[in-house]
RNA sequence: GGCUAGGUGGCAGAGUGGUCAUGCAGCGGCCUGCAAAGCCGCGUACGUCGGUUCGAUUCCGUCCCUAGCCUCCA
């Protein structure tokens, strides 16, 4: 099986082969930082870092994720908390790293920021104001929509209908609706750059194309995002980059993660149901999280609740049970290679349900397995697909174990004072004093620890 | 209204033209002093109405419903 991907432009599912043999280029937008981010952009996040992670296994991958660190979004965070914007934007990058960090997210190869790239998109506007796919205006640099005939290929839209269905008010310097803006002016008290259209700033969606075209080149091989950004913006940077390139190819695959809901409605501020994941890992182990995201193919929509943060934890339980008391010798977890099922289904456009369930299967035949050195076998091939798939990377006893002595709350029980009750229920149970065996479990069982009899002795793990 | 995705068992969620998803929950059994964990087994699931077919949840069409986009948004 080789890697198919769905790409949203040919609107189906295709073998994926890169512009270079060997070389894989890859571009995934980033946030825009003037917030913490929410779980809805860990979506994205995550599901790329898969698909980095399954890339690398076969191919030189340059991944580059940029941070948008101009824009309209920050200048209001600025004058409504009066702080300079470089600490909202340097605030939010390093919390944003954090947040993608406890999910198990690697860093890009290049994260390229939109206000080091200013250049850039100056000299690619004034290519296209060159070639005549975009004019100035008031101030303002322009996209001519008209002069790209293929407009609306990738969100499957036409144009005609767009002009139509136009429902906010035209600029007046904008010869048509759809136009978008390359350069706006900028008031003193806003940031800006000079350029040959005076003092100004980016639109939004050039910042992407000249980032994508400096690190990565004129053509890219993958260019992904939320299904969000297919109209405007990667319609739209599609647009600029083909212009103001004589026509090369953009991206070869444009792939689209599918949207995020909270109990079954869209996460918004008016709604006051949007997650940070800066609150969330607090209380969540971050696999958790990550796996809850991967529990559905990227593509479909994923409703996000209580159900969803247990149901994970409830599989890494399962997970991590099975690997419990197996000693992985560091050669043989080295050189365990992911199991073929959990591959080949990755490669099928990264379908993770049934990736883990193969990893599932792994685990089932790891718990019936009494062989030692199969054992071992079975839980270094699972830790290989916890490694390509950015889980399972706890020991499986601090995972049961949760929170120690530092961080426990006033009614929990520290490790020290479980085994000092274990103990006791050991020796109760081997004077047959069942009655006083059941009590110190049940007293366990009230402060959260579960424990399980075998023939090694008894073991215990944290609930919730 | 237009465009694009979907509608699978109690829940989540893959998949397939005619034997199995998987996980959670439930039921029965094994194991256990009893449990827990684990193992084995069980549940006539595929929105509606038609069509193609020997046979459709799977292909085609109708209809209904849901979500996203069409305006900042992952």
């Amino acid at each position: 099986m080789t890697l198919h991907l769905h790409d949203t432009l040919q609107g189906k599912k295709i073998p994926f082969a890169p512009l270079e043999p060997g070389k894989v280029t890859m571009y995934l937008c980033g946030p825009t930082v003037y917030n913490y981010a929410h779980i809805g952009n860990a979506r994205p996040a995550v599901v790329f870092d898969l698909l980095a992670r399954l890339l690398r296994r076969s191919y030189a991958l340059t991944f580059a994720r940029n941070i948008t660190d101009v824009d309209d979004k920050i200048n209001a965070a600025s004058i409504e908390t009066g702080k300079p914007i470089n600490a909202i934007t340097e605030r939010f990058i390093k919390a944003y790293n954090d947040d993608m960090a406890a999910l198990g997210v690697l860093p890009p190869d290049i994260e390229p920021r939109a206000t080091e790239h200013i250049a850039e998109m100056v000299a690619m506007i004034g290519l296209l104001i060159e070639s005549g796919n975009a004019y100035e205006a008031d101030g303002h640099v322009l996209f001519d929509v008209a002069t790209c005939m293929d407009y609306g290929q990738l969100s499957k839209r036409d144009l005609r209908e767009m002009i139509a269905g136009a429902r906010v008010e035209v600029a007046p310097y904008k010869r048509a609706a759809q136009d978008f803006v390359l350069w706006k002016p900028s008031t003193p008290e806003l940031p800006g750059w000079e350029s040959p259209w005076g003092r100004g700033r980016p639109g939004w969606h050039i910042e992407c194309s000249a980032m994508a075209e400096k690190h990565l080149g004129r053509t890219i091989d993958i260019h992904g995002g939320g299904q969000d950004l297919v109209f405007p913006h990667h319609e739209n940077e599609l647009a600029q980059s083909t212009c103001a390139h004589g026509g090369e190819p953009f991206a070869r695959y444009w792939l689209h993660n599918g949207f995020l809901s909270i109990d079954s409605t869209k996460m918004s501020k008016s709604l006051g149901n949007v997650l940070l994941v800066h609150n969330m890992i607090k209380s969540i182990p971050g696999e958790v999280i990550r796996l809850a995201l991967l529990s559905a193919q990227y593509r479909q929509p994923l409703d996000w609740s209580d159900d969803t943060i247990a149901g994970a934890k409830r599989m890494l339980d399962r997970f991590y049970g099975a690997l419990r008391g197996i000693d992985v010798p560091a050669a043989a977890r080295n050189s365990a290679v992911p199991n073929a099922a959990v591959v080949a289904a990755l490669e099928d456009d990264l379908n993770t349900p049934k990736a883990i369930a193969e990893m599932f299967n792994i685990a089932r035949q790891l718990n019936k397995q009494t062989d030692a050195t199969a054992r071992a076998r079975l839980a270094a091939e699972l830790y290989a697909c916890g490694d390509l798939t950015g889980l399972l990377s706890s020991d499986p006893e601090a995972w049961f174990g949760g929170a120690e002595a530092g961080d426990l709350a006033a009614d929990e029980l520290s490790s020290a004072d479980i085994e000092n009750l274990l103990q006791q229920r050991r020796d109760a149970r081997a004077g047959k004093d069942f009655a006083a065996a059941d009590a110190i479990r049940e007293r366990l069982t009230a402060a959260g620890i579960s424990i399980e009899d075998s023939a090694d002795g008894t073991r215990w793990r944290r609930n919730g």
